[in-house]
DNA sequence: AGCCTGCCCGGGAGTTTTTCCCAAACCTCC
DNA sequence: GGAGGTTTGGGAAAAACTCCCGGGCAGGCT
């Protein structure tokens, strides 16, 4: 028999690994070497111990799964990147696998879709989760055009600066804030907003906040605990 | 030996679920009788198997921890609930106990805290994760009224009227369309919403998005697919 | 070098929104 | 009838927003 699949899982949550791990390990097939509680300390083990599959939970306390897939996809080209989330939102998928990434899993699937995935990855295929694929491969297909409407998809047009106060007013961080903390004075922060919007074209901050949502820039999920 | 302690998960994450599974079963006192992926479901598998301890997810497809960890209790005032949560905010700590809960982990806790608060709520005694624990305990420390100021909680406080308008705000209907569709002049949507902010002490509408989506007023979910 | 473009930073004026205070009409309950 | 709360709106001051403007600065192009 040929050497296990080695992998390393970046998760904040403990007890969520901790299930991972089970059912990973469970199969004979892998071998889970570490695990990591953010994306920093994800990078670090990553580069220390190559291992042929990361699973990357893509919302980490301190960056998104893409990122840290990008990150460790620049250096480690050919460890396989598998990334877990919460929800099915397309933007997500497509952004996962332009980042570098070879599979998603959605959390709620069942439980012997991982390492069916895990598998699929480590041979080098691409793996979708099945409760998605057909939808999202369905849009996939419908827009062929679908790089460039994601990378300029509007927040993609924004300047940097912008991006930084868009993610603040998302975050309904009150705009003498913003100046504060940007060292700006309000009244540029209300022209950024301005052009922001105008760029985006939305129209009040309700939509920025969906906006915002949609793209992954603000982690509603946090209102509701 | 003394019997198993039995005991029936509520949660949407079947991954997660495995988690916790393992590391309850790991931990000879207990035993996981079934689980379920909604509040419905749970409820209902709680009544047939009147398990001694049900383990509830605080944020589920249907309906919040609390209202099943209520409806739980009423009709099965023997059972105890240990909730789980994603975060460590003092409102939902404080409702969930109040909703009848006796337990209180969150998801980032180590995986060998759950065993061991499932141990002191099965024992009928109440257990809040040590993470929160200190900060919690000053806050209610410092605030007896708790009482009072979570059970109006702010949304039970406003009028019929007003709750009608804080929903249109929160879904972003622009007030010119409320006043519309409420037959009533924009000048007194205007009202009824600063009267909202100030009985829900919040000072934006940004935060009137977040409490709304915490009281499942909104469905941020729909945002991001 | 000069020029142009784009970004970041702010100001000013005018418009709109928000806030706060007020009051009339109505409803319910005592 | 009166007390208290709800719903409805107005008016005026304050704050916010929009739109337009210009300066400083960096990078690219001729």
């Amino acid at each position: 028999m040929t050497k296990k699949t080695r992998i390393l899982i970046i998760d904040d949550h403990p007890l969520f690994r901790e299930g991972i791990k089970t059912i990973i390990n469970r199969d004979g097939r892998f071998e889970v070497l570490d695990e990591a509680g953010c994306g920093r300390e994800g990078v670090e083990k990553a580069l220390e111990l190559k291992p042929e599959v990361v699973l990357v939970d893509i919302s980490l306390p301190d960056e998104t799964g893409m990122e840290v897939t990008r990150k460790i996809r620049r250096q480690l080209p050919a460890t396989r990147i598998m990334i877990l989330s919460m929800h099915s939102k397309i933007d997500y998928i497509v952004e996962s696998f332009q980042a570098g990434a070879t599979g998603y899993v959605v959390k709620e699937s069942a439980a012997d879709r991982l390492p069916q995935g895990l598998a699929a990855v480590a041979a080098g295929e691409y793996f979708l989760d099945s409760s998605i694929s057909q939808e999202v491969v369905a849009k996939l297909m419908q827009s062929p055009m679908r790089e460039a409407k994601v990378s300029d998809s509007g927040y993609g047009k924004l300047t940097p600066r912008e991006q930084e106060v868009m993610r603040m007013l998302a975050e309904g961080v009150p705009k003498s804030n913003i100046a504060d903390q940007l060292c700006i004075s309000i009244k540029t922060v209300e022209n950024h907003r301005t052009n922001i919007m105008r760029k985006l074209n939305i129209h009040n901050a309700m939509e920025l906040v969906r906006y915002a949502a949609k793209l992954g820039l603000i982690d509603v999920d946090l209102w509701k605990e």
